[in-house]
DNA sequence: ATATCGTAGATTGTTGACAATCTACAAGAA
DNA sequence: TTCTTGTAGATTGTCAACAATCTACGATAT
């Protein structure tokens, strides 16, 4: 389907796509569309991203295309070989560790800040975040637990009230989800460990204590990488819906 | 001058300049060629970059400009308004302070794993550099003194040994630069001040005391904001080469 | 004088075509 | 068989032309 159908049918009227047309190049939608293609997965990693094939899929001509091909390249979402195409970015355990680092640091900073600035309406968009972990954790849902978590942190990074922080934060969310998703959650245990963890995280905020929060996030961050070695350790990874395979 | 030519004078022979063609499309080229334009100043900030003088400039049709565009656009360096054109970013002195608490934390991060894992020959690199700092400081050359606090902070993200931060670090520091080099350090004392702190930052990592590089290195960033914050109440900025105006 | 309108030129957005490179596979030699 | 070698098709890199939009500026009306 042509994107621009696809963007006059998500807003509903046809007027409402032509304003879209005005404020957003083909690019952008373009772009947009490819990111949402891998951060959901469908795009597995290391696939490799035909040109043509997103001209027929999205119904524009390579010239966007290309350029939504080199802003996912600096956003870190995907690597570009001269001559041979550019592949969705795969992240080793050794550059996932690295990453986690970037990760930790920042979320320091969030914690630290978000103490301090947390607007009520984001203090309560939290507790119904965690509100609903606790759901989930009950029945060990895993598919239910993943976007809430990545709610919960893209508000805390929101209250932190930093633009450049969340900009930051996110490019390294989205890398390290390139590598998350493969494996996700596996047991209760972790879903269970990361609850506690957020619900202590969000008891500080409200507190407004910035040392704790800050320390908070930060060891959640890194007890989480370790739940992922833990995981990895594991053997038998149950079967997922088949993302497009890689090359 | 065409841009294939520049490379080949850069490259010396004309063999390493086929080389060159292979490994970089006229993309990447010119995204550099444009992003150095940007950083060392011969773009002023808010400056309209036009697509066809680029293109005469460098001797190449619009599609590798744009393509840049968009990679400058995701690195943070210029903003595009759509069907006006792309500009070179604007930092308000705002969005500098978030920037800077950014830059702090991941500058914390860098001195804490620099200090457990910097080579030997990282080490004399920072030593030599601390000594010109030296040699800079008593003739009060704050042009010279820039590129080497550039070049510092450039090898204590290497000693790091993490890729996934020094990515994140260059990209903020380019932001913070977008800012600075408009008023630079004008008096001697900042240089003094910073010079003393990068010193302590060397001894710290010499003697791999990890938590006191990290805090070093994180007071080092929060006393260059407020050095910075000064710097702009003071009146008289000293003339330096015309950039392209703004628009 | 001031404001509105409209046109011409400049600039960006998009497209399709051409050139260069890579990939897959088959034919032939060792 | 196994390795080269070469050709055809597919894919990426680059370019030039067309379409849409914006900007500058002058004519006209109030």
């Amino acid at each position: 389907m042509a994107i621009r159908e696809k963007e006059a049918e998500l807003t509903g009227t046809p007027g409402d796509a032509l304003r879209v047309l005005r404020e957003h190049s083909l690019t952008t939608l373009v772009q947009r569309e490819i990111e949402r293609q891998i951060v959901s997965g469908d795009l597995a990693a290391g696939a490799k991203l035909n040109e043509v094939d997103f001209c027929n899929e999205l119904g524009v001509s390579r010239g966007p295309v290309r350029e939504a091909f080199r802003m996912l390249e600096q956003a870190g979402l995907v690597r570009t070989e001269k001559n041979r195409g550019v592949f969705v970015r795969q992240v080793s355990i050794e550059e996932a560790n690295e990453i986690y680092d970037v990760r930790a640091a920042l979320d320091g900073l969030i914690g630290r800040l978000a103490a301090t600035r947390v607007k009520p309406e984001q203090l309560a968009r939290l507790k119904a975040i965690v509100k609903r972990m606790r759901a989930a954790e009950r029945t060990l849902d895993a598919d239910e637990y993943f976007p809430l978590n990545l709610e919960f942190h893209e508000v805390m990074a929101e209250a932190a009230g930093n633009r450049a922080l969340t900009a930051n934060y996110r490019r390294v969310v989205n890398e390290l989800n390139l590598y998350r998703r493969e494996m996700l959650l596996r047991d209760a245990d972790n879903i269970t460990l990361s609850t506690r963890e957020h619900e202590a995280v969000v008891e500080a905020v409200t507190k407004g204590q910035a040392d704790v929060a800050e320390r908070l996030l930060f060891d959640h961050v890194i007890h989480s990488r370790e739940r992922l070695h833990r995981a990895l350790a594991t053997p038998a990874p149950r079967a997922r819906k088949a993302p497009r395979k890689a090359a």
